[in-house]
DNA sequence: GAGTGGTCTAGACCACTTT
DNA sequence: AAGTGGTCTAGACCACTCG
């Protein structure tokens, strides 16, 4: 298993560039699920690094899902798929996108209004605070998905009403205008019947199964910066998700078993 | 912030212990979101560990999204909550204790069948191999909730035919007899109307609306090891994600910005 | 310039697994 | 006994932020 030497005269970190180098091994079928990777050891000696720098490249990987560990026995591939389209905090037309579809956006609405009382407490604003609205049906290859209805403090993002198209990624402006990066977001699913507004909007008929979206976005400092209320037609939009065991208090370092 | 001093002579990590205690300060309320933490500096003086240990202390509270560093700046704790009941890969069991309710099980069906076409794809075995069959009502504070199909390979627990009481938790049961601990699940929610069938089971009317979920659980190995089918009341369930931003490619230390 | 986190080294001892 | 990952040390240089 011999990885072409590094660039010790790069910016990119040593151990990103091992990392990089088992996890293209690990794409490309070379290493399969359940084989060993490069022991911690075998690194260190064949690319002429510390073993703390090729335990650093092997624990990223592992913290990424790529791999696992077992103590005395070595570094193992996960058999477990990864390049997969699972939810994250991604906007309607990033989603879109990755499943292959053509984005669009019809507003409805698109306004500087008053904080409601649960808009408020959602975006950790007072209430009557302002806040910008919008209200936009969300297609598809030209197909409406759903309607969705987002809130956005006007403090965060002072000039967006003036300065974004609302047809556009609201992601991207603001990624691009301010360096606001949504990285977490806390949802609630409900599934019901489409009520008659939403249905003439979806172009469903009435009592047709739809999912409820409310979400809350956050920047990594934990501030809200987005609040969502969507409906999304179910016969269109399906909820792929991945969950994980969370090591919570179990974090603790597995000693026995 | 003075830190009580470390037992050097526990089988408890140093790094461990440390972060233990910043948790706490954290749960607390004693270190709020916003705030800074303690310096790795800081935290290698004081408790006279190598800035290593302390930056390894830091690094697991940033892994585990109680905290995020800023470089040059310092690490500050998240304002996110983190003690929410997000769903995880949790058996139905844990999942209402969790949630405060009683859970209970009134099983339909368990027996040992040949797989089908999909949940052998799923389950990764052949056609017709021998998996074992489980259909639970699942109830909740004596409430029907929801109407559970599992599916597991006989070959990973043989004799669970014969050892495990339907009535109580199967992950309960994988663990202390196999050593199975799920860790990962994929799962597909859909929205739809309850049947007849579902319905009378579910003692809802017809057309209601219900929760399709299809979960496929893994262990580290990447080796599935349950497939279930399950319909639940849309009135009474309600699903609670929380969305992460992935690293995927972009797991790349951030230069710039 | 002082303080911070990010990377890296060259060692060390340990617990664990396998042969 | 040999090999593995887990922890730990005592340094080092760097890029970055802030006053």
């Amino acid at each position: 298993m011999a990885l072409p030497p590094l660039d010790r005269h790069s910016v990119v970190p040593l151990y990103y560039q091992i990392q990089q180098r088992l996890l293209q091994q690990i794409r490309s079928g070379a290493l399969k699920g359940g084989e060993p990777v490069p022991s911690e050891q075998e690194i260190s000696a064949q690319l002429g690094v510390s073993r703390m720098t090729a335990r650093q490249a092997l624990k990223s990987l592992c913290d990424l899902g790529f791999t696992y560990s077992q103590r005395g026995k070595g570094t193992f591939v996960s058999g477990i798929k990864l390049e997969k389209d699972f939810r994250q905090v991604l906007s309607f037309t990033e989603e879109m996108k990755a499943r292959g579809s053509k984005p669009r956006s019809k507003v409805l609405a698109f306004e500087v209004i008053p904080a409601a009382d649960d808009v408020a407490e959602a975006l950790h604003v007072r209430t009557q605070e302002k806040v910008i609205s919008l209200q936009r049906i969300r297609i598809a290859n030209a197909l409406p998905m759903g309607v969705e209805h987002s809130y956005l403090p006007l403090q965060l993002c002072p000039g967006l009403f003036e300065a974004f198209d609302p047809q556009t990624s609201l992601y991207r402006a603001l990624s691009e205008l301010y360096g606001i990066r949504l990285i977490v977001a806390d949802e609630v699913v409900e599934a019901g019947l489409a009520g008659a507004e939403e249905a003439k909007l979806l172009k469903v008929s009435k009592g047709s199964p739809v999912f409820l979206f409310t979400r809350t976005s956050y920047v990594q400092s934990g501030q809200p910066v987005e609040y969502v209320r969507s409906v999304y037609r179910a016969d269109r939009y399906k909820i792929v998700n991945r969950l994980t065991r969370l090591h919570s208090e179990l974090l603790a370092p597995v000693r026995l078993v």
